[in-house]
DNA sequence: AAAAAAAACAACCGCAACCCG
DNA sequence: ACGGGTTGCGGTTGTTTTTTT
């Protein structure tokens, strides 16, 4: 079982990336698609290891991803799943799909491990748990958490209901929905459609256009042509742009954001992993039981799921409870 | 305004798991 | 079943940016 050498052959290129090799790589994955990333560095001359090629589609340049300004669920979701899975973060981030492995292990490294550690010391010896759902450093009793939860997560389907709907779903960027999670699942098929990958060639240009006004020469062209860059996707799939790059507070409110849909659905998913807890499990409709039933299966392939089941059921739960609709609160025992 | 410290971010490294002949 | 090649993951480090003094 050796090492394959590839990042320690004489003449690879480390270091950051620059927006020509950005350039190239992305083009060359618009074209093949993702995968046999032995091949990149040969078929696209870039002087780089198949690892790096890999890590920076995975982490920069793949669309769909949403860079800083963690939301207040994302940031509940990651400490909660951090204390049940560890340090899984792939897994972890399987929850979380438009964010990277690397993105939420360096906001748990830098900020949040930081941040829990006081709360810790703030409550003597209290245990993290305590604290996952709430913000503040006051521990809530489980039930009432787990009641806040829920109506977080019945207004997350509420919102995606109306994002869903064909008068909103209109205005949705165009790469939202079916597109961002063919990306995140298909990552390692091969036979991916073109489609996915139509945004590329935007990106590019986008990418181009960003690194004309901040030539390469200069010392902070690195800097600028990841903003840009970071910009870019985010601009195209229509998540909050990192206006506010690296400040955690919540993000642009207000229109119907189905990226914050999602995280807070994804935020439901969180509260499900219960489910797998005999201690505590939420009542679910059977098709989001059989979805989230099986832990490992989900941590690996969420984002494989059709995305039309998760409509299916979400609608489904909304025309039940949405009909009498008087008080996201009054909604909390339909789940 | 400059220097120092802290925080945030990007990327690398090595191991382990997976895939395939 | 075995072994080599490839990919994915998590820990860690280096660099850049921001904040504080």
């Amino acid at each position: 079982m050796g090492r394959p050498p590839c990042c320690d052959k004489e003449g690879v290129k480390k270091g950051p990336w620059t927006p020509e090799e950005d350039i190239i790589l992305v083009s060359y994955i618009q074209e093949h698609g993702p995968g046999n990333w032995r091949a990149v560095p040969t078929n696209t001359g870039l002087s780089r290891c198949s690892k790096s090629c890999r890590l920076r589609w995975a982490n920069y340049l793949r669309p769909g991803i949403k860079r800083g300004n963690f939301t207040e669920q994302e940031e509940k979701m990651i400490i909660h799943l951090q204390a049940l899975l560890g340090n899984r973060w792939a897994a972890i981030a399987s929850y979380l799909p438009q964010r990277t492995d690397n993105d939420i292990k360096n906001y748990w490294n830098t900020y949040l491990k930081k941040r829990l550690k006081k709360l810790e010391i703030g409550t003597e010896g209290g245990s993290l748990g305590n604290n996952v759902y709430n913000s503040s450093s006051k521990p809530i009793p489980r039930g009432q958490w787990e009641r806040r939860l829920q109506t977080d997560i019945h207004m997350a389907k509420k919102a995606l209901s109306e994002a869903l709907s064909p008068n909103n779903i209109l205005s949705l960027p165009e790469e939202n929905d079916s597109n961002l999670y063919n990306d995140i699942g298909s990552i390692k098929q091969t036979n991916t459609s073109s489609v996915c990958y139509a945004s590329s060639a935007d990106n590019i240009a986008r990418l181009l256009k960003g690194w004309m006004k901040n030539p390469p020469n200069k010392a902070s062209s690195k800097s600028n042509s990841i903003v840009s860059n970071q910009n870019s996707f985010n601009n195209l799939v229509g998540i909050e742009s990192g206006s506010s790059e690296g400040t955690p507070s919540g993000g642009a409110k207000g229109s119907v954001d189905l990226s914050e849909t999602f995280e807070s659905l994804f935020g439901y998913n969180d509260s499900l992993d219960y489910s797998s807890n005999s201690e505590f499990s939420p009542s679910l409709s059977p098709e989001a039981s059989t979805f989230f039933q099986d832990e490992t299966k989900l941590s690996t392939s969420f984002s494989e799921i059709p995305f039309s089941l998760l409509e299916k059921w979400l609608l489904d739960d909304i025309k039940i409870s949405c009909s009498d609709v008087t008080s996201s609160e009054d909604h909390v025992t339909l789940f």
